[in-house]
DNA sequence: CAACTAATTAAACAGTGAATTAAATTAGCT
DNA sequence: AGCTAATTTAATTCACTGTTTAATTAGTTG
């Protein structure tokens, strides 16, 4: 809303009509990469074109030559990056062997170099994923990740079978846990870093912390058999 | 009181013009619900007055009629709906003592009955709050909640000087994951849900989990100093 | 160097649906 | 009978949106 003022285009910045001269010719990733911060903080539903093309300096028209129409420029957006940004995890993962403490760090590690990489790609997951009717939650069923949260819990239900998971939880909530631990947080980093101003907080503190969370919990060593508060 | 509610008479689907007979004295609620039902499904923005309207079966000027704009209709459903609904919160961890433990599941048990209570939460949460640019973010930083995540994390840290609290985790991230293990979890349950299949899993399940993630951790209770010896 | 192709802007097109307001209509109350 | 409260109808106002066509310039090639 804001930022649509364009009627007094600013002389510096301006294009000469036709063909430019000069090596611009990565300009379809700066396209991409401008829908996709556009799109992350906004919302694809809310994003206009005319917004995204601004953001690179560039007329709508060139997302219309590169991409064709919204639709297109969408799901270029989910192959060429969404997608390529969550591969790394399930690599990672496949290395990791059974044993859920080392799967459990290697979820919190891949998310958090996913998000390092791509520090659009919380919020984005958020507003189009987390969020009904969020455009690309059924692309991301559909071919993205298709079995990997399954696989995951799978994995933690074998494991908890042996005995080596703790009997009390739930191998697939366990998913759903690891998920809230580290992308939620991240999404939500501006929220806490402003609530407690914490700065001193990075992503190394998060890590750490989740990490230590997800292996003894709230209680401190010493208590943990005798103090029965929470025991069923 | 409750006679003239969504009982919609199958004859008249459209109201006759003017003042209506009967006692229809609860209009405002309705029309607060139809608002808040249509926000957390599509977010506020995204939202027009005509569709609040129509789910209330009433034209968009009674809504004018009865909130003046949209902006003002916002600040009623902050004030009278979401207010409220998280102010039982803050009594029941007043209650419960300093231990860390029942603190931890006072929260979990807190928002468990929040959104039993207002299944509209935890959307409206994530798109409005947590998302950037959310309507609801400043407003809730200002009035609902002032200081709230700061006390909790207070009282961990107090908490942890005691030796009550696992020293490797931060008392502020603290906070941070027990929103991360029970709105996320809620908001995203249509998700999980078709994920996994899990059909089996309710909301008491999802608590018992959480507790007992929060609890112990993944590891199982023998083996948690990192021994490989398998007790079974 | 002429012709063709590629990249780019400018400007128009064709809708859409939005919030808000004014006025008319009906019911209840004194 | 008349005032007030609660509704709908209909009009007003208008900001943008995605998309397309045509013009313009720069490289490329024969």
């Amino acid at each position: 809303m804001a930022s649509n003022r364009q009627t007094i285009p600013p002389r510096a910045r301006r294009r000469r009509v036709g063909r430019p001269s000069g090596d611009d010719n990565d300009l379809r990733a700066r396209l991409l990469d401008a829908a996709i911060a556009r799109f992350a903080r906004e919302g694809i539903g809310a994003t206009s074109l005319r917004a995204v093309a601004a953001d690179a300096q560039v007329t709508p028209a060139m997302l219309h030559y590169y991409f064709g129409d919204k639709a297109q420029l969408t799901r270029a957006l989910l192959d060429e990056r969404l997608v390529p940004a969550l591969a790394p995890m399930r690599a990672r993962l496949d290395q990791v062997g059974d044993d859920p403490a080392t799967l459990v760090a290697g979820f919190v590690a891949g998310i958090a170099e996913i998000v390092r990489k791509h520090p659009w790609l919380p919020a984005l997951w958020v507003r189009e994923v987390l969020c009904e009717g969020g455009e690309l939650r059924e692309a991301l069923f559909d071919k993205a990740i298709p079995q990997f949260p399954q696989m995951l819990a799978q994995r933690f239900a074998a494991a908890q079978k042996d005995g080596r998971l703790n009997p009390a939880i739930d191998p697939r909530l366990l998913v759903v846990s690891l998920v809230g631990l580290t992308l939620f947080p991240a999404a939500g980093a501006p929220i806490w870093k402003r609530a407690f101003g914490a700065h001193d907080l990075d992503a190394n503190a998060l890590s750490a912390h989740t990490l230590a969370l997800l292996d003894g919990g709230v209680q401190p060593p010493r208590t943990r058999r005798k103090s029965n508060a929470i025991r069923k």
